[in-house]
RNA sequence: GGGCGUGUGGCCAAGCGGAUACGGCGAGCGGUUCCUAACCGCUAGAUCGCGGGUUCGAAUCCCGUCACGCCCGCCA
């Protein structure tokens, strides 16, 4: 209800304005501080001053008393405050929030017929996901469920960098190396196993004698050959490693869980031509020149100092060429195309997007979103140097932590629910895994972290768990009501939510799919953790206040079961936002 | 050297032109015969890196400066 409130408050308060010959390009509304009863303010007063040679504060007043109260949708009244102008929402709005709320899918706006893919995670395919790039899979996962609840179609797409010399070097090794030469792998598992002779090829190209690494460079520069010149052989051998080093690594994203709709290989734009295709009109733009031998393209216009290489002087292709071929691709089949990325990638992004624009795409369809890299206090971490925490141990370390507080938990135990050892495995997974999920996406991206078990696994207020709590106390009040017959969905009137607590939880949950709107628009999903937390906190105010099952008489009763419900869908469907699941019992 | 990002109480961190800077951790005090205490209440703690400027108003915008991170390849 908050949005139309909000589009309602705008269209009176310019009509208003504009009643009183004032400009109605910036009406100043905005979200009052906490303890104003008002839902939405305006600071439009200060900036009229001046235009009406009166103090703000008379200007409020003035512009307060203009603005047509009864015309306009759940507004109550309009007070000053000094110089702002506060809106107070009406009964009706309380009651159209619990009636949209009572909806299970409460929060996702109508389908606006747009497409968009959201590309994230994209890590080369060298060995096991580690926490480093985990914000990529956690924040891209968040946002691409933000443009779903927002509306849009999406499609979620790990883009494969499977033609690079680092995949040359992985299936050079993987060829050479015998299992016998090698350490234990760390895990039961593809990925781990075959890192193992990404390692070692590694090491030998440092540090191996001159014949050896001469061979070797060789070697690699023959399989990149063989799939610049599509020959089939050669995608065949580097296709089993990264296939299976992919697999391993999407079945650990899938604990996030992080799943994807395709995995797009970098090598289908060689093998379909279009990466070809791109280089020949590259080449036809009078900012393509050839230096060196090599083809380059000046995006100076775009303040870029130096010039784009998109063809080797050997004449073969580069990541960036590619690209550009899918980024075409992804041009051609949908409407919006975000993409998550590292902040190292800050450059070729701007660079990419720069040629795509000489190449005449629309780039405002094209969108990404960066952030930093999740380091060690002592440093970074390294797939290659193998000093990375692995995403799996990690989860399994905050699954792990999750039992112990479980267990721990149970002897001083209210509830008498019996919590069987299936439901301990899930809380703890649940929580575990909640917790780690949500201490990354509640942050902004562009900040930097420095993993820390302790802080990264805290189970404690502004943690997944925090707001989990809530959802299962949410669920606890509503099925113990189920057994006595009480289901929350009787009609309710709303003047019997009287006390401040609820009407200010209804407040709430009345934003919330502003908050997903806000949140797409701006591809922040951490806005939607921030509102979890309030939520949480006024939902918490709300328990301690007003006792629902043992309220002083039924009409209490009921409206405020359907209270706990609407708070029970709103939470819960923000925690999906979020990709952290809802305990129903923890 | 140039570009981009970050700098908010001891630690983490929201806010990014408007009303008293939202919270958490840690510290101190208190709360459970009552819908789950992974909870709640109270107290202490902030010249929003520093210096200028714009504005009626700046943590927020501009300029400068310092610190840290990332980037500046015919790598990906």
């Amino acid at each position: 209800m908050f949005r139309q409130f909000r589009s309602a408050v705008a269209a009176a308060l310019s009509d208003a304005l504009a009643d009183l010959g004032y400009p109605t390009d910036d009406l100043g509304i905005e979200d009052p501080p906490d303890g104003v009863d008002a839902t939405l303010a305006s600071s439009v007063a200060f900036r009229l001053a001046s235009e009406a040679g009166a103090p703000p504060p008379q200007v409020a007043a003035e512009v307060a008393e203009a603005v047509d109260v009864a015309a306009t949708e759940y507004l109550a009244r309009v007070e000053t405050n000094g110089p702002y102008v506060n809106f107070l929402v009406d009964d009706a709005y309380l009651a159209d929030t619990l009636d949209a709320a009572r909806d299970d899918e409460y929060g996702r706006l109508p389908p606006n017929g747009e497409s968009v893919v959201v590309e994230h995670t994209s890590a080369n395919p060298t060995g096991p996901v580690h926490v480093g790039r985990a914000r990529n899979p956690i924040i891209g996962d968040a946002i691409a469920n933000a443009v779903d609840y927002a509306g849009y179609d999406v499609d979620r797409h790990y883009y494969v960098n499977d033609a690079g010399r680092q995949m040359a070097i992985f299936t050079w090794a993987y060829e050479t190396f015998d299992e016998s030469e090698l350490p234990e792998p760390a895990r039961e598992k593809d990925d781990y196993d075959l890192v193992r002779y990404y390692r070692k090829g590694n090491e030998v190209l440092e540090s191996g004698d001159e014949e050896t690494v001469e061979a070797a460079e060789a070697e690699v520069a023959s399989i990149l050959q063989g799939l610049e010149s599509g020959d089939e052989e050669t995608y065949e051998r580097v296709g089993e490693v990264v296939d299976t080093v992919l697999a391993g690594m999407e079945e650990s994203l899938a604990r996030l869980p992080a799943a994807f709709d395709e995995f797009v290989k970098e090598t289908r734009f060689i093998r379909d031509g279009s990466s070809d295709e791109v280089a020949e009109r590259l080449k036809d733009l009078e900012e393509s020149v050839i230096e060196e031998g090599a083809w380059q393209v000046d995006l100076s216009e775009y303040g870029y100092e130096k010039k784009l290489v998109f063809l080797r002087s050997d004449g073969t292709s580069l990541y960036t060429t590619r690209d550009l071929a899918h980024h075409e691709w992804k041009f051609e089949n949908y409407d919006r195309a975000v993409t998550v990325l590292g902040e190292d990638h800050k450059l070729q992004a701007g660079q990419l997007g720069a040629a795509l624009d000489l190449l005449g795409n629309d780039t405002d369809r094209l969108e990404s979103t960066f952030y930093s890299y999740v380091n060690l206090p002592e440093g970074k971490m390294s797939t290659r140097a193998g000093t990375a925490v692995n995403l799996d141990d990690l989860l399994d370390e905050a699954i792990d932590r999750a039992r112990e507080e479980v267990e721990r938990r149970m002897d001083d135990r209210i509830r008498d629910d019996d919590l069987a050892a299936e439901d301990v495995d899930r809380i703890a997974r649940q929580v575990g895994i909640g917790a780690v999920r949500y201490d990354i996406v509640s942050k902004q991206p562009t900040k930097s972290i420095t993993f820390e078990w302790d802080r990264a696994l805290d189970f404690e207020a502004q943690s997944a768990p925090y707001v989990q709590y809530v959802h299962a106390r949410c669920c606890g009040i509503v099925d113990e009501a189920g057994e006595e017959g009480l289901a929350p969905d009787a009609a309710v009137d709303p003047e019997t939510l009287s006390t401040p607590e609820e009407r200010d939880l209804l407040k709430v949950v009345a934003r919330f799919p502003a908050v997903v709107e806000g949140a797409a628009e701006d591809l922040e999903p951490h806005r939607v953790a921030t509102y979890t937390r309030e939520f949480a906190e006024t939902f918490n105010a709300f328990y301690r206040e007003c006792p629902v099952l043992t309220a002083d008489d039924e009409a209490t009763r009921e409206a405020r079961l359907a209270l706990v419900a609407a708070a029970r869908h709103t939470v819960a469907n923000a925690l999906d936002v979020l990709g952290v699941e809802a305990p129903e019992s923890m």
